[in-house]
DNA sequence: TTGTATGCGTTATCAA
DNA sequence: TTGATAACGCATACAA
């Protein structure tokens, strides 16, 4: 690796002081215009670049944001950090990744380290640490964004993006009453997901609003994905053979539940119609195609990031944002 | 944010020097035990913790290193990320993320602003920067590990990590010919992937071990992705109506092929068998459960940054890895 | 075992 | 419009 040219070589290159080139490479005023472009050039043809540890430490400011998610292998986590590394990308930004691996240990040394590096602000996805040890963290940082995750009362520092899960399911629920389905099974997912939370309070609102009763057995718990969403309609099925619709806690569970359905001989959607969250590709890949709600996880992404950015620069009052799913209607649900 | 404390913070309030508290905080030698535990304990108390970015002025090291993928979104290099980053944290760094989008020019971009960022090391995959820019960009890291992708004559910092392609072929064609096919086309990937010609040439050198003829019109090239895969197999079928086999550059693209075959009213593996490439989850989500060939994408990451950490501690002489995928037997390559 | 001086590359502050 | 000097927080080298 060829040692780096400084500030100091091109100074010395030029003739002129430290300061000189430093305000020119800076675009900053106090240097006039032959000077600064003949300061320009000589740096280019030195191939000066500004040391950005130095100008961090000097500064305050590191163009860092720190991006921490359960696990940047699901797809979910995966667009959202896309739209975070897009918008960084377009202000100059540079994102650290770090999977927390669902474990809160990890997830709070992750967090002290990226404190270390100085990032000038943190996007924390799907936290699960406790309130406590959340806001101890969340302290530390001079702006953050919480996606997935509440906190009351929110720090001042702090601005959260959640998905509209109750209005999700609402929708879900609605469009299988309305097309004549009357005994609708929710397959829940895990115990400690606060999404899981949310969309079964709008399952039980859409049932209420509709004048029909919750009825507990139709609904069973979960692992996020195809092989859980089968043993769950196993169960479901096997204690009520008479549901005629299944809405699932996300598309990977969906897509194991329409597996068992078929395995049991029912057809989809004429016998089980089935309702899916978050419109992952494989949503659109499998047959019949699956009806979900869709999630614009790349356009969270980038809302956050640039909500961040308004943030760090001290012009944001926002504290609380709501993002709204859209139903996507697919072959899972035709009648 | 609550400023944070400082080593003279620190050493003032333990009634020492600055350079005992140093010395204590990086368990280095020269402070006896007592004071240390007492500086350590005090440090604790304050909630000191290092800033790295001046750390990173005075040593030259910043542990973190730069992780540059065409898309973080795809499940290939999502895995590999992942990989790389259970490592990074392992061993105390941190990652920072970037996506190219398949762009020669955000790459550069990406590639100069994590240098002036002081990274340890850089782990490049998929770069698709013509070998003079690639070459310039890699001279200015400490050390580099180059995955799917060579550079010839390779630098002395660089490492190279690559899959195996061309043997994968041979395995999935050697299978197709044991199990009796005999008119196996090969759908190819894009034109700018190194992957996809190794791949051809794999098919070639099966077909020609055993003796058999290669056939231009038995291969079409198509877009990485699922529909691309259902055009091209829709094109082959057309003009070679005698295909009972189908090698795809990969599962997302074998997926395609699976279900034009099956609109087409054929069967699966009857009629015609496939063969994918990676073996992503929906390989064995769809049905018929697809045979590929398996690439542990998750240990490329961990030895892509183990190496590189390697490189950076200066105990390395490797130059170049090669992974072997294996063959993975499922229902669409059942006779 | 402990402490002092110096420098890392940059920006901020003041003086010329 | 320019330049000299002092920070930023830490580690290295050397002295006590």
């Amino acid at each position: 690796m060829k040692k780096r040219p400084t500030l100091a070589d091109v100074a010395r290159s030029a003739g002129v002081s430290l300061m000189t080139v430093s305000r020119a490479i800076n675009n900053k005023a106090g240097v006039s215009a032959d000077v600064r472009k003949s300061i320009l050039k000589l740096a280019k043809e030195l191939g000066y670049h500004p040391n950005q540890i130095a100008r961090g430490l000097a500064t305050n400011y590191t163009t860092s944001v720190g991006l921490v998610v359960p696990d940047n292998t699901n797809p979910f986590f995966a667009q959202i950090a896309r739209g975070v590394e897009d918008t960084a990308y377009d202000h100059g930004y540079n994102i650290f990744l770090v999977n927390t691996a669902e474990d809160a240990t990890r997830e709070e040394s992750a967090l002290n380290s990226l404190c270390q590096k100085g990032v000038d602000g943190l996007i924390l996805i799907s936290s699960r640490l406790p309130v406590k040890a959340l806001k101890e963290e969340v302290a530390l940082y001079p702006a953050v964004v919480l996606v997935n995750r509440e906190l009351k009362p929110i720090p001042a520092n702090t601005i959260t993006v959640n998905i509209n899960d109750q209005h999700g399911s609402q929708l879900a629920i609605r469009h299988f009453l309305a097309s004549g389905r009357q005994r609708i099974s929710y397959v829940n997912g895990p115990a400690n997901s606060l999404s899981a939370k949310r969309r079964l309070e709008g399952y039980k609102k859409a049932l209420e609003e509709a004048g029909l009763a919750f009825e507990p057995d139709l609904v069973e718990r979960s692992a996020p994905d195809t092989d859980g969403g089968g043993y769950a309609t196993t169960t479901l099925l096997k204690r009520r053979p008479d549901i005629d619709a299944i809405y699932a806690f996300n598309d990977l569970v969906a897509v194991g539940a329409m597996q068992t359905i078929e395995q049991l001989g029912k057809r989809i959607p004429e016998d089980i119609a089935v309702i899916g969250f978050d419109d992952i590709p494989l949503a659109s890949i499998i047959r019949p195609q699956l009806t979900t709600l869709h999630v614009d996880l790349r356009q969270i992404g980038h809302l956050a990031m640039q909500t961040l950015l308004d943030k760090i620069a001290g012009n944001s009052r926002a504290t609380s944002i709501q993002i709204e799913p859209q139903l996507v209607l697919r072959a899972s649900t035709w009648s």
